[in-house]
DNA sequence: GCTTGAGTCTGTAGTCGCTACAGACGGTAG
DNA sequence: CTACCGTCTGTAGCGACTACAGACTCAAGC
């Protein structure tokens, strides 16, 4: 299967837990750089597989691809580019906090109106109620 | 400006918190009906501007525009609905709660990152490390 | 040898919720 | 009458995939 040259697109795949087309889809925009072939078919080595477990990794902390992008170009200058890295995790770290606290206030909102739902207090629907811009009764 | 009519799709934007282009865009896959027209420009009338800030609402507590087309039917069947606009808020509920514990997960480990950077504890970059998959130093 | 089935290939189009034009037209103030 | 803003239609772009269609390659089973 891998005559000691590498692994198939679909081993990769497995292997990192990221799908087929969206490893053909980073090699497209650059992200990942175009692999050695046998024939027609891609062939994945072991600096391959740790690229894409990067990529995949910056991807679960909401890392954009562009960020991704700049973080495996700090990666690769290794030193020094530690406090160019903290800085891009810090900007994303308020972001995500940023959208937390939106989400946090979704939350809120929707649960008060199941709530009410639930309770069955008002006449006609509350959470309908909230959406057509009828106040919530204290 | 509206002689008795309505008023023009800048001044809906301006009451509505809405993008201009997002209510044609709204219009246009059938969120919002077609409006009457003085001439070639839309009028929209007090009903418009309760529906388009319906949608807003709805979109503020993150449905989706299918799900807010959804909550309009329903608004608009009355009574009875209730109970189905119950289960939308409450599966969209459940999808914020795991919206927000992936953030939280992300947030943990990020601030956990930029801490390492700041203590300049291991050799290297903390976070270009955890990226690489070398698990951090308890 | 021949077939079957899984895997892979390229290329294109769709998703969601807008956003950003381009290029033409309408209405009003100076 | 001209300048300027608002509005019109239509199309294309964004991010990050996802989902095909239709062709090919390869290894295994009969």
């Amino acid at each position: 299967m891998d005559r000691r040259s590498g692994i198939a697109i679909g081993a990769l795949s497995r292997r990192t837990g990221c799908h087929v087309e969206t490893i053909r889809y980073y090699e497209r925009i650059g992200l990942l750089p175009a692999p050695a072939r046998r024939g027609r078919y891609r062939l994945y080595g072991a600096a391959d597989v740790a690229r894409l477990a990067f990529v995949r990794r910056a991807r679960e902390l909401g890392f954009t691809l562009e960020e991704v992008r700049a973080l495996l170009a700090l990666a690769a200058e290794g030193e020094g580019a530690c406090a160019e890295a903290r800085e891009l995790a810090a900007a994303h770290l308020a972001d995500v906090r940023a959208r937390i606290a939106d989400l946090r206030a979704m939350e809120a909102a929707l649960a008060e109106a199941v709530r009410r739902c639930d309770a069955g207090e008002a006449p006609g629907c509350p959470l309908i109620g909230a959406l057509s811009g009828r106040a919530a009764p204290a």
